[in-house]
DNA sequence: TCTCTCTCCTGAACCGTTTCAGGAGGCCAA
DNA sequence: TTGGCCTCCTGAAACGGTTCAGGAGAGAGA
């Protein structure tokens, strides 16, 4: 026996199948009686519509991708991304649309991006122009693009560069001479990019290393992947060469907490030893002993508005954006030496949620 | 303009639409020749077969559900969840299929449920019985219940009432005379029931102080929401009132690590004044400072293992089963006294993955 | 009584695929 | 030349809803 279908209510309650889609969708054009008979039927078979079916006419499921160059493991493993997710989800919530995270099918982003059944997309880490995303637009499926560039599409992005650029010279003009910077480990093809997340934040930490005319070695650029032990691993294996740090930049807070860890299984203090400022200020960066000081983004706020970006574009709502967010270094505890006071200090250009920085035609 | 269907690529190609469909399914049944043309014509016109259609007819559509009784950004916001999507994630990425979020749609569970585009559901924190759950059976949808009772279908949890057990049986031990529980935080219409997650380590609790003749206050219970905000108001307002525990159970590690801040903000000194110990293991657990003493149940594994069960259910391959999980008290930093040494003890049976314990028919 | 209007409902087309029986044509053996 | 068997392809019927033009019947007004 198969579901029970619009069909099988339609013949219980005597009508046809257009009165129970009626019932469901538009009770106005139907009596009364009829509907709560209709309604009653289905409540007791057991009747819901079938969503594929639904969608097969509407065009639309009630379902936003967001999308991910990486595994979904790896995605969850990652304060930021849960954190992000949390901003989406709070939008997705309020309009009742579903969240469906999408990651590579087997190595395949396109294959996953051709099976999700959804109404548009928010990509993050992927610049327009890549090759699995160009072919959505043809497809004229709806898209935002979070922490990557676009020319048509609508972003969201926060000023890296000069959040980087302002962690950097705060080390830097506390006499750091040594500084280790963990940045993101990535393929080969991708190292000696400039622009995304990646490229941004690496060339705002040598701005400062040139403005203080401080070398930046090859070597006190370590890569590695995003993750508590991602970053221990790294300063572990720099410890263990023998070198001593006086300061680290992470370019994102969980490998910063990483290598906290690592530091202290070594005998090093922080801040005494070792200054960290991390970057993203996940909400573990509060709750961390001693406290994180970090390059604060909006990642709630980052995941609200590129969701709000997308759902208007769905509704036809007002025009296509490119938004950048502001950046800001949070001083607390990781870098506090007593000499140097706490204090903040406004990274980014807010060109504001509601700024209009490039609109283009639908 | 619309999008571009199979009808479309089937006419440039000079072909039939079965045709065109063949040679994305079947191609063996068609020539080479023709497939290649076929394929080029698809690639050129960007065709891509759309879900919602391929869905309907065969009653699949390769995506699963993960179903939460929570608001989605309330999920996002907690380690534990993130945890167990990751090892959800990890076997949704193996085999391909994509994730999907749900949760109460505008405070209706069952709406989200019946509008959701899913192959089967894994069902957090939910009983089969639930009001939402058992709609699902009725319409032969699969699910696998996570953390709740089962009767008929598969389902994973974990020991709970002897982790918690263990747990408070190690702290009154070691002679702490004023231990604080925080607690799970839910509705009054739950708050007394005896099963669930939260009853079940309540009694564990419970059990170990009944044993030692120490008596367990109502206002040593404690009920706040699992978040770091929530351990550190319960422990800041507990402190407020003058109180001075010296040992505290919390029923989650996000909320241990809050209370921490709280502690450490009072001027308390965690293990000295205060012990502490939480439950889950989170990752986070070995990354706080100092680091934390948890009763340790394995999340990842706990996703892994359910979603192979949803999985083997909709292939029709294997009986359902109702599998418990052990845990294990993991004594870290926060508890070490100096006097007592550290050691694991283990909490649950370990009644394994690929132990039958109840079979129901399909 | 006839016509008009309004309410309530139905029939049929359609959304974009997949599936499957079967047709067209070529080739080979008898 | 006929029959049979392949290979390669097509037509049409699903899948389970929604939509929309229009029909039936009741009531009102002339």
């Amino acid at each position: 026996m198969g579901r029970v279908t619009i069909g099988d209510v339609a013949r219980r309650a005597r009508v046809s199948p257009a009165a129970v889609s009626a019932a469901f969708n538009d009770p106005a054009q139907l009596s009364k009686t009829t509907v709560s008979r209709i309604l009653a039927t289905a409540l007791r078979l057991g009747y819901a519509p079938n969503p594929h079916a639904r969608a097969l006419l509407s065009r639309r499921v009630g379902v936003l991708g967001v999308l991910f160059p990486q595994a979904v493991s790896t995605v969850f493993a990652n304060p930021f991304f849960s954190a992000f997710l949390e901003g989406v989800g709070e939008i997705t919530d309020e309009r009742a649309v579903g969240l469906l995270t999408v990651s590579p099918a087997h190595g395949s982003l396109a294959r996953a991006i051709a099976a999700a059944p959804v109404d548009g997309f928010v990509i993050v880490g992927l610049d327009e122009a890549h090759d699995e995303v160009a072919p959505l637009r043809r497809r004229g499926v709806p898209f935002v693009i979070v922490d990557g560039d676009s020319e048509v599409a609508s972003s969201v992005n926060v000023d890296d560069e000069a959040g980087a650029y302002q962690a950097a010279r705060f080390l830097l003009g506390q006499g750091h001479g040594d500084v280790l910077v963990l940045g993101f480990h990535m393929p080969p093809a991708d190292l000696h990019q400039p622009r995304g997340v990646a490229g941004r934040r690496l060339a705002g930490y040598r701005r400062a290393f040139a403005e203080a005319n401080v070398p930046l070695a090859e070597d006190s650029v370590v890569r590695t992947p995003v993750s508590l032990n991602g970053g221990d691993e790294a300063l572990e294996k720099v410890l263990s060469r023998g070198r001593r740090p006086s300061a680290l930049l992470a370019v994102s807070d969980i490998m910063a907490l990483g290598a906290m860890r690592a530091a202290r299984r070594n005998g090093l203090r922080v801040p005494e030893d070792l200054a960290v400022i991390g970057f993203d200020d996940i909400p573990l960066a509060t709750a961390s002993h001693p406290t994180l000081s970090t390059v604060h983004q909006p990642i709630r706020e980052k995941g609200r508005v590129a969701t709000r970006l997308l759902l208007r574009e769905l509704d036809d709502s007002g025009p296509r954006e490119q938004i950048v967010l502001p950046t800001e270094l949070v001083l607390r505890e990781t870098t506090s030496t007593g000499k140097a006071p706490l204090r903040r200090e406004k990274g980014g250009s807010y060109r504001g949620r509601r700024t209009l920085t490039r609109a283009a035609a639908g």
